[in-house]
DNA sequence: TGAAATGTTGGGGCG
DNA sequence: ACGCCCCAACATTTC
């Protein structure tokens, strides 16, 4: 009996320390086969984008990795998530199957087939948490409905959390029998081919539990001191860059929480920046209670009057955004980042689904498609969260009428234009004061930076004064119904 | 986790 | 010296 291996589904917890899932099943010592399965049916619309992809190889590697170094091995399999699931339990003659309880439209109906299913075969089916710090049941209002708005959930959520110690990764794992099948990681045509755009990314990231605890420390030790101010200079590594792990779990949130607060007392940092990380932790932890509770969010305005909302359908001005070629250089610096990247400065999402939402007036989930497919930190609950904060149809969001300025943003927060120059070469050579506006610097001084609008660098394909003047009576028409 | 329009105040130039 | 105007600089309101 207590030779029967135990199951650990992965799904997108890809790590070995503070996984409860895998804690507990390492506990009972009976071999633990740790298994991840891809299944591009089961997310619908929402299968992962190219960049996810790219990510999730890269992760299952390092993973694969970590738990051969320990005796182990990670079987892959691919397919239909329930069915696979059965076939291993069968296959193994496993007497439980733990995992990690997901907060996406489908995790839900899925664990509880699944949990109907292997009741009924006699298969322990084990749910954990550990992708958040608290599961969005324990977080309501006083009359017991889900909050819709940060700052009291924010308060709800200091108010009486202390961070779990951190469960530590098993030593030891069994190599499950060598008859087990596995598919070969290079066969799920992850990584891009014909172009291979994933140069850009491998430079700028390392996927895999280690990398992620690199990074942590890292900014724990560095940027997390100047975080409060810092983080929203597009110019300055003032931002911690974890998103990507904490996406596919490579780190958990708590570890995160841990490694924050322990700074404050041995450093004395600024508490106002190790609190504004915090937060930042508390916004993933809302936006997945948010998912959770509005299992429409990622396609439906969480206010419902938006769903009147009058947007444009303008192709070429979505391809220009999608290129980084609007003409406004804070705007195609961001896109261009994402693109070469796979990842945006947070400051720069605000401007360009700004820009996209409210200067183009093109529907939020456009942007969040693109980004949805472009982004290395593509998370369903923050991406639907943010593009609706942004277009103001969120809960919590900001109003319609905060309408972003991409020149003056570009002035205030990268006031030298370095992050422009990093990521559109050709305007270089612009000096610092034209740089936020070409179109109004002197045609000598575009001459001499070898600047040619509409050439070498796009003319504005809107006027943001006029652009702003119809989003305001778009949102007018909203309000009276027109 | 805006920006623009509008209102108010106060210093300085100037007749 | 005085009132008047101009216009920063700052505050408030509006979108």
């Amino acid at each position: 009996m207590s030779d029967r291996p135990i199951i650990v589904w992965y799904r997108n917890e890809l790590r070995l320390q503070d996984h409860p899932a895998l804690s507990a099943a390492v506990r009972t010592a009976a071999p633990v086969f740790p298994v991840y399965i891809l299944d591009d049916e089961v997310a619908g619309r929402w299968k992962l984008g190219a960049a996810s992809r790219w990510w999730l190889a890269k992760s299952l590697e390092a993973l694969s990795r970590d738990i051969a170094h320990r005796g182990g091995r990670l079987i892959l399999r691919r397919g239909d998530t329930l069915t696979e699931l059965r076939r291993l339990a069968e296959q193994t003659g496993a007497r439980a199957i733990h995992f990690t309880r997901g907060y996406e439209p489908w995790s839900a109906a899925l664990e509880d087939r699944a949990k109907r299913e292997f009741d009924r075969l006699g298969v322990g089916f084990r749910r954990y948490g550990g992708r958040l710090l608290r599961e969005p049941e324990e977080l309501c209002t006083g009359s017991g409905t889900p909050y819709q708005v940060f700052t009291p959930f924010w308060r709800a959520f200091r108010r009486d959390y202390t961070v779990p110690q951190p469960l530590p990764a098993p030593k030891r794992l069994t190599a499950p029998p060598p008859g087990l099948k596995s598919d070969a990681l290079a066969d799920w045509d992850l990584l891009p081919v014909r172009p291979d755009w994933s140069q850009g990314l491998a430079t700028t990231w390392r996927p895999g539990e280690d990398g992620a605890h690199t990074r942590l420390k890292d900014f724990v030790s560095g940027a997390l001191s100047g975080y409060a101010n810092d983080r929203d200079r597009l110019d300055r590594s003032g931002t911690s860059r974890l998103s990507p792990h904490l996406t596919f779990g490579e780190i958990s949130p708590a570890a995160c929480w841990r490694a924050a607060v322990d700074a404050l007392g041995e450093v004395r940092r600024s508490d106002q920046s190790v609190e504004t990380f915090l937060k930042e932790i508390v916004w993933r932890e809302f936006s997945h209670s948010l998912l959770f509770y509005f299992p429409r969010m990622p396609e439906q305005p969480l206010r419902e009057e938006f769903e009147a909302f009058r947007w444009t359908n303008a192709m070429d001005h979505l391809k220009a955004w999608q290129k980084g070629k609007t003409g406004y250089p804070i705007v195609d610096a961001g896109m261009r980042e994402l693109w070469a990247t796979g990842y945006m400065h947070n400051r720069a999402r605000m401007i360009t689904a700004s820009f996209l939402t409210k200067d183009l007036l093109l529907p939020w989930t456009v942007g969040e498609a693109w980004f949805w497919d472009t982004l290395v930190d593509a998370d369903l609950a923050n991406n639907a969260a943010n593009w609706q904060w942004v277009a103001g149809c969120g809960a919590d969001a900001a109003p319609f009428f905060r309408i972003f300025n991409p020149v003056l943003q570009g002035e205030k927060f990268d006031p030298d234009g370095d992050y422009i120059r990093r990521w559109i070469p050709e305007l270089a050579r612009v000096p610092a004061k034209d740089i936020h506006a070409p179109w109004s610097a002197n045609a000598a001084t575009l001459k001499q930076a070898g600047i040619e609008l509409g050439e070498s660098y796009p003319a504005p394909i809107v006027d943001h004064k006029a652009a702003r003047k119809r989003a305001l009576e778009r949102y007018e028409d909203l309000r009276f119904g027109r």
